[in-house]
DNA sequence: CTGAAAGCGCTAACAT
DNA sequence: ATGTTAGCGCTTTCAG
């Protein structure tokens, strides 16, 4: 912002004029080869970085992207931010992040002054709805992560095969009766895992399956939750996240259960924290690396005027030491 | 970047030209009452929203400020970047995020494309040397969070208190042999703590002190310091950080110690996962909401071209269950 | 207090 | 392949 090296400074000493400084710059293959070299030359010798804003302005593209996130404090998120910025700052763009602090006001109010700065935003784990943020954006490409939306491009974690790898990793271990933490319902996660439950169950009848009453998704609606599930008599439980897991393993403890012997716990998403807790937990991991770099891909797509589209990513199972075998007493 | 309401568009509207737009804008005082009531309801009815890149090109100034962390994943990072983000949100700026990945060159590289298009940097744990970071990014104001520079504005939490915090809470419960965990020598903070643990340690004669190697200041820095610590017989320790605690606690547990009672632990940093860990961890922690917004201030005072400070924050204990007292073998 | 006009640094369309 | 020219949307003089 401060600085002061212009094109028209590499233009000069190159001995060029600005325009075709500025084609060198952009489509290298539309100048000469010795032109682009000597251009390319000055640049590197005044150390000219370009005007964003110039470029913009002039130009219609920023070169830059946002991401909206519900907490950049949430490990999750902050690995799906860390993988997103750095795929764009390969391709040379800047990312604008935006911390929405869970609130749907701050969220939309965040992308509407973002749309008329940037070639397209990321939205994470969406709080409004989809029409609020599509008017408040007006325009600008958006993708979605962790929500689907009619017309809307997205990457979602395969939320069908989450609660399936986590209730087929019990069954495996020989669990006859299982609890199963729903998330909050205004959660499109949530909603769809209690279907994707639903069907699980009916291709195991011999499984008997108690449905808890929804707690937060952090460690203190686990805590909570905790107490509940005492009674429900459960051999095994699948936690709603790894936040939520880690509340219900430490109040459990706490309590007098040993984990997992008394109860086999699988959490959600595969944050890092569940390798080095104690016990280990046992996770149905999301690809966050993948979420993040395709978000990315999809926006590109969404950018260039290509037709939406939602990928489905895969998650998979981390088998740690949370749940254990109820054949041998051993750790899976 | 896609959508099209101009403030000439709000001008027609208001009946009144596009300057004075601007004006009733920027300096609402400067318009007649009336004016800009008309401009301000002509803005709301359009949904206008600033060119960012026209007003930066115009006025010289972007409204935005760039942050670069070392790693948006760490939690301590992550935690400074919210609350820089949500004050500098609050005032109107946006916020562009750079994550170097550890790596020295990106940090240098970001600095560099970043400084030409945001009003203010802040380098959060600066790898590179202040000579490299201030020739990138030629002229732009930074300041430095976790590291003093001459010359140079910089928010850093006090590691004299850090160490004497730890210490004397260790003393207090009865230590009469701690360990100290020295941080890599490439860290300015490492540095600080060696010169404050002798100045403490000066204070304590009856104190003896083990310094043990230098492990990296992650969960595996600290399985494998878990190792060494049992050799030195220590009662009581210092670790360089929670992520080290952590490991060293883990480890220190499945090599059949018993945490506080056969070792108590003391970490730093005050990351949110200390609350949730079993046992959960002793820590001196540092107040991250201030260090973001501190940042943010002096970044402000930068700009404005007034003199660079530094600012040292105080890091307070957190007592909990990692430590105990030697004396009565209860938890402090 | 407000209108008019001159750019900010760059790209794109048009010449040559 | 390169020079030339006209803006992009805004802020900021400078008049009035």
């Amino acid at each position: 912002m401060t600085n002061s090296i212009t094109l028209n400074d590499v233009a000069r000493l190159a001995g060029v004029h600005a325009g075709t400084v500025s084609r060198a710059l952009s489509r290298p293959e539309s100048v000469s080869p010795q032109t682009r070299e000597r251009v390319l030359r000055a640049v590197e010798e005044l150390g000219y970085v370009p005007n964003l804003a110039a470029r913009q302005l002039a130009g219609g593209k920023s070169a830059s992207i946002a991401i909206i996130v519900p907490d950049i404090t949430n490990p999750f998120f902050a690995a799906i931010v860390h993988h997103t910025q750095r795929k764009a700052r390969a391709s040379n763009r800047l990312v604008l992040l935006a911390d929405s602090n869970r609130s749907a006001h701050e969220e939309k109010e965040a992308a509407a002054s973002l749309s008329r700065n940037v070639d397209g935003i990321i939205v994470c784990a969406p709080i409004s709805s989809t029409k609020t943020l599509l008017s408040s954006s007006k325009g600008t490409p958006i993708v979605f992560v962790n929500k689907k939306a009619e017309g809307m491009s997205s990457v979602i974690i395969d939320q069908e095969l989450t609660v399936r790898l986590a209730v087929e990793h019990l069954l495996e271990l020989g669990h006859k009766h299982i609890a199963f933490v729903p998330g909050p319902r205004s959660f499109w996660s949530s909603r769809i895992r209690l279907g994707a439950l639903a069907a699980v169950i009916k291709e195991y009848p011999q499984l008997k399956v108690t449905l808890l009453k929804s707690y937060e998704p952090d460690f203190e609606g686990g805590q909570h939750c905790a107490l509940e599930i005492r009674k429900a008599k459960a051999s095994g439980l699948v936690a709603f996240n790894d936040f939520q897991a880690l509340g219900i393993i430490t109040k459990s403890i706490s309590l007098g259960m040993s984990i997992p012997d008394d109860l086999s716990i699988v959490g959600a998403d595969g944050l890092p924290f569940g390798e080095t807790m104690l016990p280990s937990l046992t996770t149905v991991a999301a690809p966050l690396r993948e979420v993040g770099e395709i978000a990315l891909d999809l926006l590109d797509s969404e950018i260039n005027g290509l037709e939406s589209k939602s990928v489905k990513v895969s998650p998979f199972l981390v088998r740690r030491s949370s749940t254990s075998s109820l054949l041998s007493g051993n750790s899976s």
